[in-house]
DNA sequence: CGAAGAGTTGACCTTAGTCAATACCCGTGG
DNA sequence: CCACGGGTATTGACTAAGGTCAACTCTTCG
């Protein structure tokens, strides 16, 4: 295993100071860095502060607490919710290594959401300003920040769509198959993973009940989709998954057998 | 009125050229040249291209089109909507004069959504590249250009805990008072305006369907909070409509006048 | 005038939420 | 060791919110 924290023993405390590389850290093709050459990487380094173990529950920071930094995760998964005026919460998302936390909070300096960890996590602490002032040398970088932050608008309107206009079975199965290809793209098991979150959040998250969850799961199961063991997921019928979530029209015709002359993809 | 196009004779073919200034525009402390100087925001109007007219019903842009430019509304209204693989169609957003369109494509190099007009419009071209490249020399602008994605994130995600976590009476409750003060902010009347889009597409965009749009404008009718012609609205009740967009329990307090005692804000 | 499109309203039905009982896991303390 | 309690998950029975379907109106446009 790569140790992309390396310790520096802090001269007058003695005690160990995380210091971030990203040359070091195997995510670098995912995060911000990404098609930095060594050079500005070596510039980009210089700036990032020190990183930060976050435990589980914590919070990395808080609605309303003023914007400073940007966060990269290192490892660990956080979710971020949003609080209405009425009280209710929304996670509107689930992190991962390679992502960055924090980019809601440009806007008005402030952040408009809590970021949980669900596991003890470990994050790069990255200060705006100074990224800022980076961006004017390494136009390279400001692209690809513009990319990122460009992604998570696409992201979160997919979740739109998802919250809009699908139904149970079809939001759970995108949300399977959303975190299996995420898994993937990080070199892990497209197939087997673990929940890193309640039964609770996933429902928050796809605007459903903790109840309709336990059955989405159970259905799923019974259809030998997947096996579920607790939080141990192993998705058994991945193609099926994804044409589930791809929706209605398709799925319905192949599960039916009914009709395959037709064009399946007729105008709504 | 100011005309911020001014027409200029092409010399070639004689037909009038929508040429853009933003420092003749009613919208530019709202738009992306907010908090410019006057050299600055004349070196912006150096890269902005031709304006266009876009009549009602039209595309500016198709999801799959390359990205090249984003485009400032100059005036009249957009939509954007998105099409799951599986056909479906989710509106994700209605846009006014002074915002931006097209954020959502810089990702990937290629639209992720249709924008349609609602109306004939009028949009300022923006060279994506150019706009880059001036990045680097006004940190002003590059600073502003982030807010201005970020609000898009915070806005996205606030119509994720909508569609996640509210019920009917809610959801339009938030989108009316929405539109209210986003005309409001343009100078407009705050209580009456007119719906630039079909009760199909409000339908749409909150997730419901178009019957449920027209039960719940005569239910607010009858209710003495709006009065509807057709597309023209009048809002009578402007404060018991945020306290319904605010949500649940405290509007259900008030209603009920039960327990005024408790705080009502209580921890859910 | 007739046809098409948009909107309204009513009757009925389906999906997912609510409520409640129960199971299971895990850490604590007698 | 087992009992206890709290958090988390599962399952069932019932309900309600909103969807579906259908009839009808109104407006617009050719």
């Amino acid at each position: 295993m790569n140790t992309p924290f390396s310790k520096l023993a802090s001269p007058l405390l003695n005690i160990p100071v995380l210091k971030a590389s990203c040359a070091g850290c195997s995510l670098h093709q995912l995060c911000l860095p990404m098609g930095l050459d060594n050079a500005d990487m070596g510039r980009l380094d210089q700036i990032i502060g020190r990183g930060q173990r976050i435990s589980r529950d914590q919070r990395l920071y808080r609605m309303g607490d003023p914007f400073k930094n940007l966060y990269a995760i290192r490892f660990g998964h956080f979710k971020t919710c949003h609080m209405s005026n009425g009280g209710e919460e929304q996670i509107t998302g689930f992190q991962m290594a390679g992502e960055l936390l924090g980019m809601d909070a440009i806007s008005s300096d402030h952040h408009h959401c809590d970021a949980i960890a669900l596991e003890d996590s470990e994050v790069c602490e990255i200060p705006f300003s100074r990224l800022e002032e980076l961006f004017s040398h390494i136009p390279t970088l400001l692209h690809h920040f513009h990319r990122i932050m460009s992604q998570e608008i696409t992201r979160d309107q997919n979740v739109m769509l998802l919250l809009g206009n699908m139904r149970a079975e079809q939001r759970f199965a995108a949300f399977l198959v959303n975190l299996s290809s995420r898994y993937l793209a990080r070199g892990y098991s497209s197939t087997s993973f673990q929940f890193r979150m309640s039964r609770e959040d996933i429902g928050n998250y796809l605007g459903l009940t903790i109840e309709s969850i336990s059955r989405l799961l159970s259905s799923f199961r019974v259809k030998g989709w997947i096996s579920v063991d607790k939080r141990e997921i192993h998705i058994l019928d991945l193609p099926k998954l994804k044409e589930i979530a791809l929706g209605s029209e398709l799925a319905m015709m192949t599960k039916k057998d009914c009709k395959p002359v037709a064009p399946a993809i007729a105008k709504t």
